[in-house]
DNA sequence: GCCTGTGAAGCTATTCACAGCT
DNA sequence: AGCTGTGAATAGCTTCACAGGC
């Protein structure tokens, strides 16, 4: 399979948390245009998605949910999963943590990781906690390949060399700075603050006057 | 001023962050190729986006830090600033509060609310925390005019709506689910389960090998 | 020589428009 | 009639390439 769009592979995603919820309440065939209107997207742009990854559709019915699924699995998934580990047991990293567990089955959070011993040694929603230092360690015993980095910004450099000296094939760096990692490492990052200045810009003009 | 790109806002934003603390480092001149490797762009990009605010640079030195710090604030920031509301007291909602808290003059977390009475009446960080009952009440009061929603999924429709009939400008959902809000509101999505299937993705072939 | 500013070209992503099917 | 699948057109964003200035 050719690489698909970035922003397909988000849709994707998308398009499957969906899909799973709605397979679960009994639904099994879904119009374009019903994706469409789950996640602001317009039908075509489903439609294009769902041909970049081969699926076709019937015309009596629409997509057939469950085949949907598993395809969008079998291109977002790897074979046996991939195991995850989360640097920072603040709040971010707990929100990290128990917002994902046990949803995936396929990405699994094996790992936290903490600079505090007061917050290592044990589990915290079902994952283990270690202590900083036993980073790459832990890291290569588990094979973990993705990290999650949310420790405080002035961290986040030294914890990311060390996640690509401990052979980590992806990093989702939560941080507000900018990180440098060897290309053959991917690394997404996302920063709240620009999203809520984001929405601060757009909100300018309209709405509540402010004080 | 012609509204600017998407694109270009979420740099500004990254800009100004970066150039801060480089001006509080006592840097007062900066080139566009330092901007670039700073946040992984193109000296190029950089130039753009000055120029698409209207600055110009001075070829000697490059952009006068001060100046662009400003100019971008005139561009993203609002007048008398904006009142946020943080809406839901769990690990994500502090992790909001505490990392965004004095930090921006210009938007200000004024409040933060949840279904739990053992949360809420007291500070968090500096935040008045409010049960969500009050929400509409409190919203009007305080001149808020962003919402933060940081709930369980299965509450961010209610909440959503009770935003927008309160009088809010703008939401920033950080729930998994899409909301259905009327065009006069600025709505930003950003889900992290995506941002981590995103990595996996894109980490498929390379690195570790799992289990 | 090394910088900025920018028209023009190139890419990527989305939307249009419609053929084909049931 | 209402859906899918898709070439062609369009829009949006990034990069090229280079003119102009110190």
């Amino acid at each position: 399979m050719k690489p698909l769009p970035d922003k397909t592979i988000e849709r994707l995603s998308m398009y499957r948390r969906n899909l799973i919820q709605l397979y679960s309440q009994g639904k099994q065939y879904i119009f374009s245009h019903e994706m469409a209107n789950a996640l602001h997207l317009t039908p075509v742009q489903v439609r294009r998605d769902i041909m970049l990854i081969g699926h076709t559709g019937t015309l009596r019915k629409g997509y057939d949910i469950k085949e949907l699924i598993d395809l969008i699995g079998v291109i977002i998934d790897s074979e046996n999963g991939k195991n995850v580990a989360v640097i920072g047991i603040g709040n971010l990293g707990k929100a990290v943590i128990s917002y994902f567990n046990g949803k995936r089955s396929k990405l699994r959070i094996k790992a936290a990781f903490d600079a505090d011993t007061e917050k290592t040694g044990k589990l915290y929603a079902g994952v283990k906690t270690w202590h900083i230092s036993q980073l790459e360690e832990v890291i290569k015993a588990e094979g973990i390949s993705i990290g999650i980095i949310v420790v405080p910004g002035e961290k986040a450099e030294a914890i990311a060399d060390r996640l690509v000296n401990a052979g980590i094939a992806g990093i989702l760096n939560f941080t507000p700075r900018s990180l440098n990692v060897p290309s053959h490492v991917y690394l997404e990052e996302y920063d709240m603050i620009t999203s809520i200045e984001k929405v601060a810009y757009h909100s300018k003009m309209s709405g509540v006057v402010s004080e």
